[in-house]
DNA sequence: TGTAACCTCTACAGTGGCTGTAGCTTCATG
DNA sequence: CATGAAGCTACAGCCACTGTAGAGGTTACA
């Protein structure tokens, strides 16, 4: 393995993502078929390396991989503007944005369910109840769980 | 469908709970196998709808399905203490507040992407530039995307 | 009674994003 | 040359559904 060339391990360690998942992403077409040695192990370059850390930190990011798919193609184009990554990240915000509020929401309601503890029966248990019946629970619009 | 006996259709309409999922819960043991019309179509109590209708109402409050069956077990014995069930709501409380620390801080990240926006080419693009270059990330420390 | 429209049935595949396993082969080290 | 770690392929499993195909059941109305 001389310089330039690394084994899947070598990458694995260098961004912190699984064996496992490196091999994922090279099937669904995220990370280029590599080199192999005689021996048909994968050999990458420091530029694979670089795109699977790439991808990392969008995933960290929480991009789903359709919009890093996209983000990569165009940072391969970099002479293009930039506004259709601006926009991904924009949409990425926002959906962060949109679980958060979902999120307080039902903590909200999962304080407001612990705040009647009482240490009783299951029969006077706010918690049983609440998720029993619905109209006991205050905030009405939380959707599927995020 | 005389008194007291819904298809699996009004169930869906009176939860609003998909059709499909609706089996899906009887599959894996969520729901009771109910009884069955001559033409083996599913008849439910309204017993039955009130257990979905507490499956749903803790999915929409994001509790796993595990949790749930927990939680019905125990709503079947109301003589007993309720600890368990509270612990089971502060559990989920506690990863909800996990979930939306991160998810703050993802959106922290991409505010601060986003704020460098200039509208000029890829190559000067600050989205593909943090993504591509992880010192450039200020919060080190998100893992998974929630 | 006919028939059209709708509902329900089973069985299975697909979603996203991996993770784990089994049973091999190859590689690096003593 | 032997051992153990690392790599290989292929496939199953995770969660919580969702969608599909192709069959059969039920209901409303003429």
């Amino acid at each position: 393995m001389r310089d330039g060339r690394l084994t899947i391990g070598q990458m694995s360690r260098e961004t912190g993502c699984k064996v496992q998942t490196i091999r994922y992403y090279e099937q669904i077409g995220l990370l280029p078929e590599p080199e192999r040695s005689s021996g048909n192990q994968r050999l990458y370059s420091n530029r694979d390396r670089d795109r699977l850390a790439f991808i990392r930190h969008a995933r960290e990011l929480g991009f789903p991989l359709d919009a890093i798919r996209e983000l990569l193609k165009l940072a391969d184009h970099p002479s293009q503007p930039c506004e259709a990554a601006d926009a991904i990240a924009a949409a990425q915000l926002e959906a962060v944005e949109i679980r958060i509020a979902r999120l307080q929401s039902l903590k909200q309601e999962l304080e407001r369910m612990l705040a009647h503890r009482h240490g009783g029966k299951i029969a006077d248990c706010r918690v049983i109840e609440v998720l029993a019946d619905h109209s006991k629970c205050s905030a009405d619009d939380h959707v599927a769980p995020s």
